[in-house]
RNA sequence: GCGCCCAUCGUCUAUCGGACAGGACACUAGGUUUUCAUCCUAGUAAGCGGGGUUCGACUCCCCGUGGGCGCGCCA
């Protein structure tokens, strides 16, 4: 029996994190097994599950390189097909009718549990049981007529063919109750594994509160999607050995359930920057170049820049840059309105004797050629004049020049630059700046 | 309240009874005879507590503690 499994998102314009997590061990134990990843759109919800809510689902997916395997299926096609199971089980007396709670609404569908001890082994938590007086009879068909999230549930898996399920953590009691209407049905139940959540700092489910939570936001971010997918594989799995930047093919080979843990699992935005930092360093400066551009769309001087002056800044700046939103930083290489940040400014610039040292420098600055190791030299010599340690100067010098306290090697940056600017920036800075 | 699940450095994790509990992020200290967000080196840091089982326990069992999840005509 070949493997199927399914992500089944509602499409309300947003994944939430935990939610594509979720996605990626599916595709990943479906790849993994040679079987289908499948998707099923959960869109019973008609005022929220928009086209364009849809697309946005569809999109996260795409930006993760999380392909699926045939047509999807869209629940709300189904509801006929829902019905008539619930019916089947009525008549099986499997389920029955009822104003649960006298509600006076009229009679919904209930299912009757059967009665015995419940037991499955989970594929990440093992054998799991519930005693029969812990189950109760529940709602398959409300009054109005809709079927519940448990039979639509269990009805469409069926029809999809599904063979595991691989879902959340907050579904482990409700598979209790899945498994016993397969049974009434006189289906095999297929194998289900369980998947621990993600918590923020305090142990709380990670929410929107804790800085990026849908996909979307981790786009916008500039995080690059290899190294998302990259580290929320990790998160509650590993390959059993120390690797931790892994190839899409590398996790494939090497995952299994069994290797995933059973406890919640805490996000760490800060690890993941870091192997997003790994993923962009190693990139081919064309791809660099082509993310960049995409985050900066929109930012004019970025639009007017000149191509082989933006590739030169970009190669300069990969190595360093973590996400790509950094790159909106770069806008000193690019214009002269540039922010001067303030910190910087006071620490490098607003200190007795910078000012004339700048203007020294301006002077040494004209008659040389415009290459890093005359700049070095010219540097040093002012330093040696005004009696400070070598390197000392390199602080105010960058500040002056791009306004911001780090960047790339400061020679480099100021070749790149070109003289006329950097001897510009250099006396704009003593006059407005120095004291 | 009842039921189920979980518990290794601050964080993500390795270890599936047997050598100094390993790696990564973060942090700290050096180095790269220039800054730095890159790079290199080193260091600090963990088995929740109590009982067992065993020659031997982080690993198995029990109790406690802590945390999570569930208990809807929500999904």
């Amino acid at each position: 029996m070949s493997v199927r499994v399914r992500f089944a998102p509602s499409p309300t314009g947003n994944v939430h994190i935990g939610n594509i997590r979720t996605a990626i061990f599916n595709w990943l134990f479906a790849r993994h097994e040679g079987g289908k990843f499948l998707l099923r759109v959960e869109d019973t919800d008609r005022d929220r599950s928009t086209p364009e809510a849809l697309q946005a689902v569809l999109d996260a997916l795409n930006w993760l390189g999380i392909n699926y395997d045939e047509e999807p299926l869209y629940q709300s096609g189904r509801i006929e097909a829902h019905l008539a199971i619930a019916e089947k089980l009525v008549q099986n007396g499997h389920a029955y009718k009822e104003d649960k709670g006298g509600t006076g609404k009229g009679d919904c569908t209930i299912f009757k549990m059967p009665g015995k001890d419940a037991v499955y082994t989970d594929l990440v938590k093992g054998e799991l049981r519930k005693e029969a007086k812990d189950l109760k009879d529940f709602v398959i068909v409300r009054s109005d007529g809709t079927p519940t999230f448990h039979l639509a549930n269990i009805a469409d898996d069926i029809e999809m063919r599904i063979t595991h399920i691989i879902r959340g953590d907050d579904h482990v009691e409700n598979t209790f109750k899945h498994v016993a209407l397969y049974e009434a049905l006189g289906v095999t139940p297929p194998k289900y594994g369980h998947l621990p959540m993600i918590v923020n700092a305090q142990g709380k489910p990670y929410s929107k509160r804790d800085g990026a939570a849908f996909v979307g936001d981790f786009k916008a971010k500039g995080f690059h999607p290899d190294a998302l997918f990259n580290y929320l594989a990790l998160l509650g799995w590993s390959p059993g050995d120390d690797r931790e930047k892994m190839t899409r093919q590398e996790m494939i080979e090497a995952f299994t359930l069994d290797r995933v843990k059973s406890g919640p699992s805490q996000m760490d935005l800060v690890k993941l920057t870091h192997m997003n930092a790994e993923y962009v360093a190693e990139m081919t400066l064309d791809d660099f170049i082509a993310r960049v551009k995409d985050v900066l769309a929109g930012t004019e001087w970025a639009l007017n820049a000149d191509e082989s002056y933006f590739r030169k800044v970009a190669e300069l700046m990969q190595s360093r840059t973590h996400l790509y939103s950094y790159a909106s930083g770069w806008k000193y290489f690019f214009a002269d309105d540039f922010d001067y940040e303030e910190k910087p400014v006071n620490k490098g610039l607003k200190k007795d004797g910078v000012g004339q040292v700048l203007i020294n420098l301006v002077a040494g600055l004209e008659g040389v050629d415009f290459l890093t190791a005359e700049i070095e030299k010219v540097i040093h010599t002012a330093e040696v004049a005004a009696g400070v340690k070598q390197g000392k100067l390199n602080f105010s010098i960058r500040v002056a020049v791009t306004g911001c306290a780090t960047g790339a090697g400061l020679y480099e940056t100021m070749v790149l630059l070109g003289r006329e600017k950097v001897l510009k920036r250099l006396k704009y800075a003593a006059d407005n700046f120095c004291g």
